[in-house]
DNA sequence: TTATATTATGAAAGCGTTTTCAAGGATAAT
DNA sequence: ATTATCCTTGAAAACGCTTTCATAATATAA
């Protein structure tokens, strides 16, 4: 029943259906009319023999590959993981496939993809975050749409999905002090990283206009990852700090965060209050359960999807906004 | 730089390399001696035109789409994302390119997969877990290589790339076992998953060796999603249990019996002990930090695709073993 | 040397579609 | 009725490559 002797071409569906090939082309792209029965007949007939169009032949006549090409960045972040799913919950209905490579968030690396994308003549790509500069993606979109998510381009903003980085975390970072906090601690991301960057100014910020001074010396630079957490409390107490509150700029270096504080005796939130960022799936299950921002992550892979589906198209595609929420849990108590 | 006004076709390589197209492919393709002098002119010109060979035109004369599906199974499980890692590293440097599809963990969705990369004519396929019957994939098989990974299908092992599931569960239990531990309940995972039940083999067969009862009392069956350790241990103590320690099909639900724990003030490891499977990246930086069974994932995966590779070229194959490794950290202490 | 087996090369025949083009039939307008 | 217009349809020309086949050139054997 799968396939019968393979090899099935429009040929054969034009005899069965006593019609002309391009008859048969017609009716299966829907690109011209024809008559009611002879449609039907050509249904028939693909039906019959279990006909499966040749994608090559297909691609090299129309020049069309119904491929989009994505770039991950997989380094096994929860975060981008939930944007990729996003993305292939929207190919998953829709005729065109998704062809995913690895970026590695290595610029070269990067480039190497796009390469691939380019020789494998995908219709479309949808970039999820990366190094990849304006000028790349902008010479590339001029032959083959790109969309960009999670990543805010000056001057490609009109092909990027992003959510605001910088309010979330002055979001995050106010919900501390109106829990009474003023000495609140921030392990940044890597800094090279655009959204490391908002998310410290949106903290410094919040204390700004809170009127409490923004202080360096509680600042410590992570690398986004679960051990940088766990170093950087041990250099906060290195330094000799006090502190009544940390905001990890994501949940990963909250958890070595909260390891830390753990096998210093530290409690949360009893001693020190702790806020993430991205709401990753573990967090809910931390002990204590962690109070993070959450990226609608899934929710801008999706958008992402549909924006590159609806340029495809040649359809108007309407923005959405995409903000982030504060879901409150345990990791956070009023001040002393 | 990236690409002059698009179009370079075969047939301009042979005019500025003043050869015949045939000369060209032979030259790319390698799969004919040609002249030295030719051979090396092609190349130049190759290189002076920026030529990308058209991958459809390629395809439908060959028949071969230099492409290997992967089906996998989204659910965000860290192991499985781990096994995707390790497929995607070895693609990296291949002239294949992978395909990716979700399954979904159901059984029509991942045909539905199956039948998407048969119309895009992959030339082999890597299945990723999934519920696909033997037949299935043995059908498949029949025309297109097929390469199974972290599943053990009877009579269809030679394809398949698995880890003992049986003997790791079985060493978890010895080891909380051999630290004193006698009243040790199990969390199961979903059983009819095939490595949920394995692993409640395992566990049953090291009490029975060490001649402690196995009793029913105190297995609970979760679903692998941490809610569902959680409302595990919300079970046992419904049914007035007591235990020392608890083992878990994986560490997902690990972490919700830790919360749970925490919640009735109960300490790990002090109180009881807690021991999981997989070793996700989390599971390092819990409070405390858990002991579990690490399956070699990322290695499985590169396994797999390394697999398939050897199919394709025609090539043998040496399986390798996949052995799970005790990672002992802080979640367990000997019985009081 | 001459006859024979190899080898490198080009011409040309596909591969299975889409799409342009022209023709024929039907419909509408005069 | 007669002519002009519109559709539907099939023939045939791409699309850009691989591969078979025949040929010319070269190396080997006699």
């Amino acid at each position: 029943m799968t396939n019968q002797r393979e090899k099935i071409t429009i040929q054969q569906i034009a005899d069965y259906a006593d019609v002309s090939i391009s008859t048969v082309s017609r009716v299966l792209s829907g690109n011209a009319k024809v008559a009611a029965d002879k449609h039907e007949a050509v249904l028939a007939a693909v039906k019959a023999l279990n006909y499966r169009p040749n994608m090559f032949a297909r691609g090299l006549a129309s020049g069309q590959s119904m491929t989009v090409g994505v770039i991950t960045q997989h380094i096994s972040s929860p975060f981008y993981d939930a944007i990729t799913k996003g993305i292939l919950e929207v190919f998953e209905d829709s005729p065109y496939s998704p062809l995913i490579v690895d970026g590695q968030w290595k610029l070269e690396i990067e480039k190497r993809a796009l390469h691939t994308l380019q020789n494998r003549q995908v219709d479309g790509i949808i970039v999820v975050g990366g190094n990849l500069e304006l000028e790349t993606l902008k010479a590339f979109d001029q032959h083959t749409p790109v969309v960009v998510v999670a990543r805010e381009i000056e001057d490609f903003k009109e092909r990027c999905i992003y959510t605001d980085n910088f309010q979330a975390a002055y979001n995050a970072t106010q919900f501390l002090i109106r829990a009474g906090h003023k000495e609140i601690a921030h392990i940044s991301g890597l800094l090279e990283h655009p959204d490391a960057n908002l998310r410290l100014q949106g903290y410094k910020q919040a204390l700004i206009d809170a009127n409490i001074p923004y202080r360096e010396d509680l600042i410590v630079h992570g690398n986004f990852l679960p051990q940088s957490g766990l170093l950087a409390v041990e250099a906060l107490f290195t330094r000799n700090q006090t502190f009544s509150a940390i905001f990890c700029a994501n949940d990963q270096m909250a958890m070595g965060t909260q390891l830390a504080l753990y096998r210093r005796g530290i409690r949360v939130p009893a001693d020190v209050s702790l806020i993430g960022f991205d709401d990753q799936p573990a967090s809910a299950f931390m002990t204590p359960p962690l109070t993070t921002m959450r990226p609608p992550a899934e929710e801008m892979g999706r958008s992402a999807a549909a924006h590159i589906f609806s340029i495809l198209k040649k359809m108007p595609y309407e923005a959405q906004d995409h903000t982030c929420e504060l879901i409150v849990r345990e990791s956070v108590s009023r001040v002393r």
